[in-house]
DNA sequence: TGACATTGAGTGTTGCACCACCTATTTACC
DNA sequence: GGTAAATAGGTGGTGCAACACTCAATGTCA
């Protein structure tokens, strides 16, 4: 039996409730997931919220978005996108200019090299999601999805 | 309709599996737990990660852990383990003594302020956790633990 | 038109995550 | 018994997260 095994089973403690050991799964299934992404962009050098970023830079096409668009379609809360933007655009992944009708505004749009690199990962992504999820039945799949659906949306 | 459920609704795309839907997901899901949790800790000045090692210490007794013990039973990957105690130490709410054993290891356990403060927040977390789970039913509970124990260990 | 709130963006600081590297102690093995 | 490997812990440096704060441009309204 090896040592983390081990250690897990002497962790193991009866939950106050089943909220909580809920809870506890849906935290380390995400950060085994967050892990495997992170472990397929580690070789391009980019970081998985600058990933995120190039996805939805992508997806909204050639005129791109300013920087409050960007941060709402986030998946997570990210108060700081200034300094992210920052490093990709030193690393030559986006571009922004100011926007001229409202002059407080700055537009960030891919770069060539960010359309390439994000374009490039695709293929390595998706079979990373199919390695960690694809031995679900489609049907567990969906009830997955509808479940984790059902914990975000508790009035619906 | 307030912007931000306009802009998901501009955002929503075709998946290009239900692998991906479901990571995302997921991902979405666990962040929103944690942010719960965090707005639970602020006041007391405490992050998670903090949370994390304390509940782990209560749980290992009088005698504490040692670094690579506590490193192995968090959640998530932690290879920073030494100065996430430095803070805790500075704040009064861990100590560390060398073992004489074995004198590469120190250990690690609770002041009596750092036990007060893990104690005083298991009724808030708790009822936090019921806020964000308690509305599905046990059976639905039941299933999502399930699913996700299926997602972390594929040959099971 | 001028005072004032609002909005978009950036800055400073602290704590955390991660990697690579280092020191000290113990253990293994010849 | 002496050398090498393994183990426990720590350090330096960089990128990211979070909060409070500032600055500039726009909009509102008397």
């Amino acid at each position: 039996m090896p040592p983390s095994l081990r250690d897990e089973l002497r962790q193991r403690r009866p939950f106050t409730s089943r909220a909580e050991e809920a809870h506890l799964n849906l935290i380390r299934t995400a950060a085994i997931l967050s892990e495997g992404v992170e472990r397929v962009l580690k070789p391009v050098g980019i970081s998985l919220p600058q990933y995120n970023v190039l996805r939805i830079l992508r997806g909204a096409g050639d005129q791109g978005l300013c920087r409050n668009e960007l941060r709402d379609r986030l998946l997570t809360r990210m108060p700081d996108v200034t300094r992210l933007l920052d490093r990709m655009e030193d690393a030559g992944l986006v571009m922004r200019t100011r926007e001229t009708a409202d002059r407080r505004q700055v537009r960030t749009h891919l770069t060539p090299r960010g359309r390439e690199v994000v374009d490039g990962l695709d293929d390595a992504i998706a079979s990373e999601h199919q390695t960690r999820l694809g031995h679900l039945a489609d049907a567990d799949l969906t009830t997955l999805i509808t479940l984790l659906e059902t914990v975000r949306h508790p009035d619906a």
